[in-house]
RNA sequence: GCUUGGGUGGUGGAACUGGUAGACACGCGGGACUUAAAAUCCCGUGAGCCGUAACGCUCGUGUGGGUUCGAUUCCCAUCCCAAGUACCA
């Protein structure tokens, strides 16, 4: 029998032992400390896994399974997010019902995860379309519904304290987050109102809440459109036009949480430029709100939001949003043309001329005047498309002398350009948004500092009611109506007040899951209702009420899945307090970082949604988040000669001597840019069998270059295969040696050989490969091979505990590799070994294991080698010399030397003395265990 | 434009708080073993230069400056690449 590396049998017999034996099964166990290792859940697709997937998976596998080597309880789990369009498209195509789809795709992907070896505890695998799993997305919905945001407390409450306020206080002067247009009711207005009035009322301070939103309508698809379903103006699929329309929609405001979505993530161990993502996303700007009169215009003032209330004193002029809704009011009869042109033509362009014009200057003059209430001054109301309507006010004042944009627009239209502050420079060339100086041309803050100026101005405009200091957000409530069928069902009917209004009442709780109905196609209905429109007729509450038809949006299911992992089967609860309060949250998550806006500030809201209700004991659900870099495909070309009778391809280094075209050619028929020329001409019908080949040294080299992984480029590898070849533990070797984790790079199979080399390498230390033996020695190990063994723990503890996943592989590579070079068989050093490789290539390591008699089962538990820091001390150390810091020959000193011992015995050596040229050394710089540097002047 | 990263051999990358730049691996070249191949092992491999040779010299981390005994690392300026983004008042 050969005891060569027989990677296939090992990694089936292990994988299955695992399984069996449930080796990775977490429990809460308060003996232990805790470490929660997330990976963001995929959803499954049809095409599987490809090279790039599975990166995050290795990473995150390896800090599990170091973890637990170092004692560690470790909650590693897997699951599905698998609700989604690609499901509900084919569903619409071929009639199959999604959750066939959907449950083969993850068939698939659990199989090929497998195969990679990962410790996942698949006892606890969650789908967030099974119903068991949607019935508590579906609860925290109703937790939602039932609660209000308190600004005095600054969290979220149960809708009965709002009910006792408002009986007692009513709302005027309550500080809650509601809607704008809520009227302000006194405790006897309440009192006074009807059951039905009440509830009505309650609706406009809910944290879940029905509103008007615009969302994409293409009424050719009969269907609503997510914004990068839509390409310029036209659906993506099909090309048909694309219309803005209103919509009465489910939405949840997040905006509630702007600020304490902004703060947590100073407690976040994340990426500088995910939070600076996030930070952008929620866009805080503290400034003012001002009125502004119209001239002639008695019952309407126009507000404007400024962060720059001190440059007041400068306006020259005032800018509404072209889609203002007072456009057509506010302009003057002899401008009516103009205007009316003005406005037409800025529909027509689109966000992206709006951005990439940023230099141009367009805009017209109304005809009205408003005035400027700090000194009265008539200012001249024009329409410009750099306001826009959804932001702030939709209304901008003017102030040259301290804003770009305002100066150009000023220049343009030949507007004065006031200067207001003593610090400014130049202002005839350009604008100076400088703070610094005095004011002037100022009034009543002639004299002053900014932050006095501001101070004074804000007080003064409160106390005279024209405007207020302000907190303005960029980020706006988020939608949560999607008119879909595969998503989880709103768990909300409408039933009619004695006056016929419809208003939402959530079913009882007793009642959830509210499953998702069968209906005949998965199409809206053909009077533009949503898909479970079709249901309706026999899909009521108590058989006679309508339930709501929208369906939840992808971002619902994966705003809390980390919860049902710590308790996956519950049934009573999404997850018990015992498991909460022993996970916490997520240690390590690791994703990518295009969630970055969407899924993980989705995910900030709910948690600090369910730590506001007592659920949950943290504001912040991960505490360390890694972004893996995407892996992206490196594609080969072969280079067809244009103009042969006979189709001949020519090899890349000859092809500049002829007139070609590049062909992308399947990466998996290349190695090493070197093409397979029989499975080339199989491979393809357009070559023919006769084909000729151009070579160079006897072989036709590919060209490549770096692009995204996708079929159409033939550069997609799949993990399977290169699974069969050389085997799970070299993948997973090889992904994490490819570089950092966090870097985006080219996948490029070439030199995968050497990861497969070096775990060959390891298991001739144990076997002999020829003549079939165990080269397994009892003896005690000598310092060198403890030195080398040392250095290599070390080394392997600090890289992972500062995630750098590829230095780890190049220890282990060194430290092999010097083993070998001393011959060392010890079973003692060599159980060390296979512990430290044990995270990055499991299978090998359990077989090499119990090659070396271990009784204990699986190395999964066994301890992390302890660095003992005895075995590295040396008696020298070898001394780098240098001359003005280049180094010309290294000296050993031993290392209890003093500085001025070592310059001493250094200036005595002969070969420092030749270097020298009979110049006197300036000076000497002695770092103990570093350097030597001689300092010689000019 | 702004924000955040990043530019190191033929290639992927290493160098943790400033201290021998290029670890480790791929590729390439040479050699051993073999009838041959595979596998394995050994040697070489940043560029340029001097010499018969041991050895030695010069340059070198996008570019130009600076700080320092000493800079891939810190500072200033600048160019290029990637991701994100908002004409945000």
């Amino acid at each position: 029998m050969r005891t060569e590396y027989q990677f296939r049998e090992i990694e089936k017999a292990w994988q299955s032992f695992w399984e069996a034996n449930e080796i990775f099964q977490a429990q809460v166990n308060p003996e232990k400390p805790k470490y929660y290792v997330l990976d963001m859940f995929p959803y499954p697709s049809g095409a599987g896994l490809h090279v790039g997937h599975p990166l995050g998976y290795i990473a995150s596998d390896i800090m599990a399974r170091y973890k637990r080597l170092q004692g560690y309880e470790v909650l590693h789990p897997m699951g599905f997010d698998s609700f989604g369009l690609p499901a509900e498209q084919y569903a619409i195509q071929t009639g199959q019902h999604p959750a066939i789809t959907t449950e083969q795709n993850i068939a698939r992907y659990i199989e090929q995860l497998k195969n990679m070896g990962f410790s996942f505890d698949w006892s606890r695998e969650v789908r967030t379309s099974d119903a068991s799993y949607y019935k508590w997305t579906q609860w925290i919905f109703m937790q939602l519904f039932n609660s209000w945001y308190n600004q005095e407390t600054d969290k979220a409450e149960s809708i009965e304290t709002l009910k006792t306020i408002l009986g007692a206080k009513g709302s005027i002067g309550l500080k809650a987050v509601c809607d704008e247009e809520v009227t302000r009711i006194t405790a006897e207005q309440w009192n006074a109102m009807s059951a039905d009035e009440q509830y009505a009322y309650l609706l406009s301070f809910r944290l879940a809440y029905l509103d008007d939103s615009v969302v994409n309508w293409c009424p050719q698809l009969g269907t609503v459109l997510a914004n990068d379903e839509v390409k310029d103006g036209v659906s993506e699929r099909g090309g048909y036009p694309v219309e803005q329309k209103k919509m009465r929609q489910w939405s949840m405001r997040i905006t509630a949480y702007a600020d304490r979505l902004l703060r947590g993530l100073d407690e976040v161990d994340w990426a500088d430029s995910l939070k600076e993502q996030q930070r952008n996303w929620i866009g805080k700007s503290i400034g003012t709100d001002v009125e502004f009169a119209i001239e002639n215009v008695s019952d309407k003032k126009i507000k404007v939001f400024t962060t720059r209330v001190d440059t007041i004193y400068g306006v020259s002029f005032m800018v509404l949003a072209p889609e203002h809704e007072w456009v057509e009011e506010l302009t003057t009869p002899a401008q009516k043309e103009a205007v009316e042109e003005y406005v037409n033509w800025a529909k027509t362009r689109s966000e992206l001329d709006r951005v990439s014009e940023v230099k141009t200057v367009s805009g017209v003059f109304t005809g009205t005047y408003v005035i400027n209430p700090m000194n009265q001054e008539r200012v001249p109301l024009f329409l410009a498309d750099y306001v826009l309507a959804g932001y702030g006010t939709g209304a901008v004042m003017g102030v040259p002398s301290g804003d770009q944009r305002d100066w150009n627009f000023a220049k343009h239209f030949d507007l004065p350009i006031p200067s207001i502050l003593d610090g400014q420079k130049d202002i005839d060339k350009q604008a100076d948004p400088t703070k610094e100086g005095k004011y002037i041309n100022s009034g009543m803050i002639n004299g002053m500092g900014y932050k006095e100026a501001t101070n004074t101005l804000n007080a003064w405009l409160e106390e005279n009611g024209i405007g207020k200091g302000k907190v303005q957000y960029r980020m706006r409530n988020a939608v949560f109506s999607r008119q879909r069928y595969w998503g989880e069902p709103v768990p909300v009917y409408f039933k009619p007040t004695a006056s016929g209004d419809l208003l939402p009442y959530l079913i009882e709780e007793s009642e959830l899951p509210l499953e998702l109905p069968k209906i005949d196609k998965y199409l809206p209905t053909e009077t533009g209702e949503p898909p479970l429109g079709r249901a309706a007729s026999d899909w009521k509450y108590k058989g006679q009420y309508d339930y709501e038809w929208s369906t939840m949006p992808g971002w619902a299911g994966s705003s809390w899945y980390w919860y049902r992992y710590m308790d996956a089967t519950n049934s009573g609860e999404f997850a018990s307090k015992e498991a909460i309060n022993y996970w916490k949250a997520v240690d390590l998550y690791i994703g990518g970082s295009e969630h970055a806006t969407g899924h993980l500030l989705y995910s900030r809201f709910w948690n600090k949604f369910l730590k506001d209700l007592g659920y949950v004991p943290e504001e912040e659900f991960a505490k360390k988040l890694i972004n893996q870099g995407m892996i992206q495909g490196r594609s080969n070309f072969v280079y067809r000669l244009k103009d042969s009778a006979k189709v001949t391809f020519v090899s890349h280094g000859l092809k500049d001597q002829y007139d070609v075209a590049a062909l992308h050619v399947d990466v998996n028929i290349v190695e090493n840019d070197v093409l397979d020329l029989e499975a080339f001409k199989k491979s393809r019908n357009d070559v023919p069998a006769d084909a000729e080949f151009i070579l160079e040294d006897g072989k036709y080299v590919c060209g490549w270059e770096v692009e995204k992984m996708s079929k159409s480029k033939f550069n997609v590898v799949n993990p399977d295969d290169l699974i069969a070849k050389y085997g799970a533990d070299t993948l997973r070797v090889y992904e994490m040696f490819l570089g950092p984790l966090e870097q985006f790079k080219p996948w490029n199979t070439n030199s995968i050989s050497g990861s497969h080399n070096f775990l060959r390498k390891v298991w001739r230390l144990f076997f002999d490969d020829n003549t079939n033996t165990s080269k397994l020695v009892d003896a005690p190990a000598t310092p060198e091979e403890l030195k080398v063994l040392h250095t290599a723990i070390r080394k392997v503890q600090d890289d992972l505990d500062r995630f750098s996943f590829n230095t780890v592989v190049s220890t282990l590579m060194i430290c092999v590799n010097d083993l070998g070079a001393l011959k060392c068989h010890k079973k003692l050093v060599l159980r060390e070994l296979v512990i430290l490789l044990s995270p990055y290539a499991p299978h090998i390591a359990e077989e090499l294991w119990a090659a070396l008699g271990e009784q204990e089962g699986s190395i999964s538990y066994a301890s992390f080698p302890a660095f003992n820091a005895a075995f590295l001390e040396e008696n020298d150390f070898n001394y780098p010399i240098s001359f003005n810091g280049k180094v010309k020959l290294t000296l050993a000193f031993p290392v209890t030397a003093t500085p001025a011992e070592i310059e001493a015995a250094v200036l005595a050596n002969d070969q420092v003395t030749k270097h020298l040229e009979g110049k006197t050394p300036s000076k000497v710089i002695v770092v103990p265990k570093r350097i030597v540097n001689i300092v010689l002047g000019k």
